[in-house]
RNA sequence: GGAGGGGUUCCCGAGUGGCCAAAGGGAUCAGACUGUAAAUCUGACGCGCGAGCUUCGGUGGUUCGAAUCCACCCCCCUCCA
């Protein structure tokens, strides 16, 4: 199967250009791609993946991938169907971000062989480029009026109580002339990125055009939705992102084991490289059987190996079969202290240090964001610890819930705060 | 610079002197049912075990009492210049 084709199969070509002859472009020969990742935090999140992937997808068809980090344009922001004007970061910690971003992009390419990967920045040929040869050389082939009816602006124009900066006006501007200096320096011919960044990519072609006489491409991706309408990415915690530092390796495996029935087969061919007639099967394998699909287990196993490895997978399946199935109150000390290692969530806590309540010793180790969750968890036996189910009279007593005699090896202690919260507490 | 509209709890959005920690929806968390799924139902949802404490852009003021009234300031939007 060709890899356009493979592209289709997967859901994963939202709309490219010139359509019917995009894949025999695209096969004639290998081609030079980019896509671009704007620094908006320390880390890249699981949003960013699919593009990633896929530039990573177009390396193994033999085509060579630019991972654009937007040191540049990660200093205006854009604006691209964005609800309001964000603030804008400093320099430095933008370039902070680039450093990041720069080394965790990278782990998803190959830069050896005939299609070695390029790492850019657009900083690079952005920060000395002067405000009038800017205006004069670039800012002259855009037309405000078209910039304008871009869908991607629309709400900022027209919707009644946003507006847009000048500032972030002119993301689409300079985004554009990275397509077209990569064009220059690279031959790069093609842009990939979400749909969102339609409006940008074409503004790209039309400059390359204009400034060096090139016919490039373009072809988006869908932006990730779920079937309930809820925003994918985010879990209680906040965003998942693919820094083990930030989103651990088991809450990362936790995060794709959730995933819904009515999502995961088309996040299995979003987020891993099995193949879709696998992935298929696997489908019809689920649908005859009675109860739970296979298809979130190896939609767990296959991203977070690609994200953390082998070593991050395993730590994520040692607590995840530890803590889900079969008794975790008859784990070895050893285990037990792997577990923690291996980024189950867990605190050290001296036993004359306990604060006055339980719900002020979950709600400190991150089992919940205030404690009202805690006391309503009470209130529905929803907590235990060692298997041990504690109620709301036990709350004003934590040093009785963690003693000696309850202690797993003399000093674990597995908390259970509802179905799905784990916090293991080494008491000294 | 002028005229008008607006800034409410994570988000949207009601609320125009006490009955407001503030309607409703969404998101989120917990329970039941399940398969660590979905849907559904139930509860929680500013903080605090509690007494209670702190909120409605900011600062002052009026009042027994303010998110609601007044003054000034900051920010956003629309139109005009």
């Amino acid at each position: 199967m060709g890899l356009f084709e493979d592209l289709k199969a997967r859901g994963l070509v939202f709309q490219t250009t010139n359509d019917e002859h995009f894949e025999a472009w695209l096969s004639e020969q290998p081609r030079t791609l980019y896509c671009g990742f704007d620094p908006t935090a320390d880390s890249l999140h699981i949003g960013s993946l699919v593009p990633l992937l896929t530039l990573r997808r177009f390396q193994l068809a033999g085509h060579t991938p630019i991972a654009l980090v937007g040191g540049a344009t990660g200093l205006i922001g854009d604006p691209s169907f964005k609800a309001q004007e964000r603030s804008l970061n400093t320099p430095d910690v933008v370039a902070g971000w680039v450093e990041r971003l720069r080394s965790q992009m990278s782990q998803f390419l190959s830069f050896d062989g005939d299609a070695a990967a390029v790492m850019a920045n657009n900083l690079d040929w952005t920060a000395e480029v002067d405000v009038l040869t800017f205006l004069r050389d670039v800012g002259k082939h855009f037309s405000v009026n078209n910039m304008i009816a871009k869908e991607s602006v629309k709400q900022r124009i027209e919707r009644e109580g946003s507006g847009i900066s000048f500032t972030e006006f002119t993301y689409m501007i300079l985004q554009s002339f990275d397509f077209a200096e990569l064009n220059k320096r690279y031959g790069c011919e093609l842009q990939i990125g979400g749909s969102d960044q339609w409006g940008n990519i074409t503004g790209g072609i039309d400059l390359t055009r204009r400034m060096n006489g090139a016919a490039v491409q373009g072809l988006t991706m869908p932006l990730v939705t779920k079937a309930d309408g809820t925003k994918f990415g985010k879990t209680e915690s906040g965003t998942v992102w693919l820094d083990a530092r930030k989103t651990s390796p088991y809450a990362f495996y936790q995060f794709w084991l959730g995933t819904a029935d009515a999502d995961v087969y088309k996040f299995l061919k979003y987020f891993t490289f099995l193949s879709v007639e696998d992935i298929d099967a696997i489908e019809r394998e689920d649908a005859a059987r009675e109860g739970r699909p296979e298809a979130q287990r190896v939609l767990a196993r296959e991203v977070t190996r690609l994200v953390h490895g082998d070593a991050g997978l395993e730590a994520a399946e040692r607590i995840t079969d530890a803590m889900f199935s079969g008794d975790a109150t008859s784990l070895s000390e050893s285990d037990l202290a792997q577990l923690s290692l291996d980024g189950l969530p867990s605190s050290a806590v001296t036993r004359d240090a306990f604060p006055e309540t339980l719900t002020q010793l979950l709600t400190d180790a991150g089992m919940a964001n205030s404690g009202k969750q805690v006391k309503d968890a009470l209130g529905r036996a929803a907590v235990s610890i060692n298997g041990r189910a504690i109620s709301s009279e036990d709350n004003g007593n934590p040093a009785g819930c963690f003693t000696a005699e309850t202690a797993l090896h003399g000093r674990y202690f597995i908390t259970r705060l509802g179905k799905k919260k784990v916090h293991l507490f080494i008491v000294e």
